[in-house]
Order: structure tokens, then C-alpha cells, then sequence
DNA sequence: CTAGCATTTGAACGATCGTTCATTTAACGT
DNA sequence: ACGTTAAATGAACGATCGTTCAAATGCTAG
């Protein structure tokens, strides 16, 4: 048996894809073999070659698409020209739930993968992430400036609150107590609390 | 050659220890071999295994003990009549940072590898963890019912604040721009804004 | 000084790893 | 219908994995 009836390049592409997000997240890039991948994607081992050059590629192509569909949603965001510094804190506070949450896997991902990096690898993912992290940087400084917001530091209220946002995705679940609206909601009171505003 | 002049069971299960936290932390369990630490700890990888019955236990009793340690500070802890919930959480933030901060590779074992570890070793940590969660849960409920805090949800502070407060591990260097004791001040400002005590 | 114990070596076990490649088969353009 | 290309197999490569164990050696108590 060769190539298999039904078969196609852009099919197995996208399984691989899916399959390794699933796998690496739930155990772990260096635990997970490209024999098993490429078990549950439903091919031999050496099939997954057609579609990746080697097992690092897989791990940062997924970490380094996470990353820049990140970026280009928040570009594309509804509401982009919020004027004061609080609406724009809740904007991002928003979109970053919302985002993030139905993201589970890639965001582990790409929390915890981080030193299965190579360093060129590295540097780009955290590059990135960096750029993510100056959008609210930028906030927090503009209300900081106008005086809505009361922080005594701006740096560290950024890596506070982003730490506190993406905490979510450890014990957020669709079948909770809690939906995705109320999560939003009790996020973003801790979120503007935390900021100052109600001061 | 055999035994080693100078060996002793004792030292050489401290480096042991040791090494396997540093690596561990530094690479993820599952890409760290029994040999690359057997290397570093100065033998050869079987007789480390007079010191753990497997690579899991390795890991489970790394994890464990740094969460009965976590457990057990804070039962000795100083100031452990604070009467006020105020009190209580600025208590509880002190302690938090001063027992994690000096502890980055223990803290980020026990958050990273979780996954790796058997059900049945998943459960137990599960457990302890959930116990210093409750910690928090029970400050933050009292400081609800008295109305010195305003938060829509205690259970999600809750998970909040300790995904904020551990999140330091993550940038937190002690040749920084910022001090223990000055870190300690602004994440202790953010959690009480946060838990809405200047409201 | 010696017997027994603590400690480590070094080789070996079978299993699995990431990756390559000649070969085979299916799909597709002409 | 045929030739070309796309897709996948399955065997094989050397390397490394966790773990075991007989043998060898240092330490220590009597």
C-alpha cells in the first residue's frame, strides 16, 4: 500500500496541524512522538515529513501562527478608536478574553513550550509576545498620564495583569459555572480595580 | 573503578535533588534524560537509582515536597493572628512572594509539569494546591461577608490574584531594576485595588 | 587488620526516538 | 488512455531512552 484512496496534501496538512496542537498541549512537545502524531493524524510516521521539515518546525510554525493571528486580531478588533484610556483597557480586557479562551491548547502552547524553543526560534516567538504585551503597556502608561488609572508601577501592573487574564485558561471551562459573558465581566472589574479607577 | 573516594549516600542525594530541580526547570522533565543528570551530578546513571526507584518519583518528590514546604511555612508563619481580612490578605500577599520568589525553579516545575506526572501523583499535588487556593478562598470570602472587599466572585479572585502573584516568577530577576521589598509593595497595592478595599 | 556494608561503575537490556528513502499507489492534466 | 505528479508506505538508520545488575572499590566498626 502506497498513497491511500481519497487522500490529499491540504487534508493531512490541516490534521497534522490540529492533531499536534491536541497532543503537544495535553503532554508536552518533548513527550510526544512524531510516531504518535502521526498514529492519530491517521498515517505512517514518515508521511508527516511531507509537511514539515522536522519536529521543531512543527512546534514553532504552530507557536509563531498563534502568535501573529494574535497580533493581526488585535489589529482587526471592533472598536479600535476607543478614546479614553479606561474604555481602552476594557477593550483589551475583552478582546483578550475572548481570544484567548477558545484558544486553550495554543495558548498552553505557547506558555509552556517556551524552552523546547531553539533560540532563534525563541527570539522570535518572544518578540512577538513582547509587542503584545506593549498594547497594554501603552494603555496603562496613557491613563497613568491622564490620571485615571493609580499604579504605582506600569511594567509591572502590564505582566500583573496579563499573568491574571491568561490564568483563565487553567480553569476555565465551556460546561463551568460560570459563562463566558460573566467570566468577561468579573475579569474586567478586577482588571479596572486593579488599575486605579475606582479610587 | 567503583566507589569513589570522599562518596557519600547523603551528598550525593542532595545533588541529586538539586540537579533534577535545575534541569527539570531548565528543560522540562520529559526532555531531560536520567543520563544527562547522572552527568551533572557527577555518576553514572545507574546509581541513581539508589536514590529514586524511577525518573517519575524523581519528579513527584520535587514537586511534593516543595508543596508540603509551601504548606508548612505557611502554618509557622509570622503574624498568624492578623485579625482584620485586610490584614489578612497583605499577610497573605508578603508571604506569597517572600516563599516563591527565592524558590523560581521548584514554583515552575510545579506549574509546568503537572502533566507529567501519573494520575494518581497528579492528584496529590492537585490536592495541596488546592489547599493553599483555599487559603485565599477563605481571606477573600471574610473579607466579602464583612464588606471590606466588593468582588463580584471570590472563587475567580481567588484563582486571579494567585495566577498575578505566581505570574512574577516569570519576569522577576534579583539583579533587576526592582527590589523584593519594592516588588512586594506594588503587587501588594495591585491585589488590594483588586479586591476593592479604596473603593 | 579484616569483615561487612555503602557506594559506584560500566556494560547490557529491549524499547523508542527523529529522520531518510526507495518504492508503490492514487489523482490529475492532457 | 497515458504520463506526470502528489501522497503515503514501511523498512531501515544510528542514537538515545529508562532501567537492571554483577562486579569492584572505598569506608567503617570491631
Amino acid at each position: 500500500m502506497a498513497r491511500k484512496s481519497g487522500s490529499s496534501g491540504e487534508k493531512t496538512a490541516r490534521q497534522l496541524r490540529q492533531t499536534a496542537t491536541r497532543l503537544f498541549a495535553q503532554s508536552g512537545y518533548a513527550a510526544v512522538s512524531m510516531r504518535q502524531i502521526a498514529r492519530e493524524v491517521g498515517v505512517q510516521a514518515g508521511a508527516l515529513y511531507l509537511y514539515t521539515p522536522d519536529k521543531q518546525s512543527l512546534l514553532f510554525d504552530l507557536m509563531d501562527q498563534h502568535m501573529k493571528d494574535l497580533l493581526t486580531a488585535w489589529q482587526n478588533r471592533e472598536q479600535a478608536n476607543a478614546d479614553s484610556a479606561i474604555e481602552q483597557l476594557e477593550c483589551f480586557v475583552r478582546f483578550h478574553i475572548r481570544f484567548h479562551l477558545p484558544r486553550a491548547d495554543e495558548v498552553f502552547i505557547s506558555y509552556m513550550e517556551l524552552r523546547n524553543l531553539t533560540p532563534e526560534n525563541f527570539d522570535v516567538i518572544q518578540t512577538a509576545r513582547g509587542a503584545y504585551e506593549e498594547i497594554l503597556h501603552d494603555i496603562l502608561k496613557a491613563g497613568q498620564t491622564d490620571g485615571r488609572f493609580k499604579l504605582v508601577d506600569t511594567k509591572i501592573a502590564t505582566f500583573a495583569i496579563i499573568a491574571m487574564l491568561t490564568g483563565m485558561n487553567t480553569w476555565y471551562r465551556d460546561e463551568g459555572r460560570l459563562s463566558l459573558e460573566m467570566v468577561e465581566e468579573i475579569y474586567l472589574d478586577l482588571v479596572l480595580s486593579a488599575a486605579g479607577t475606582k479610587d
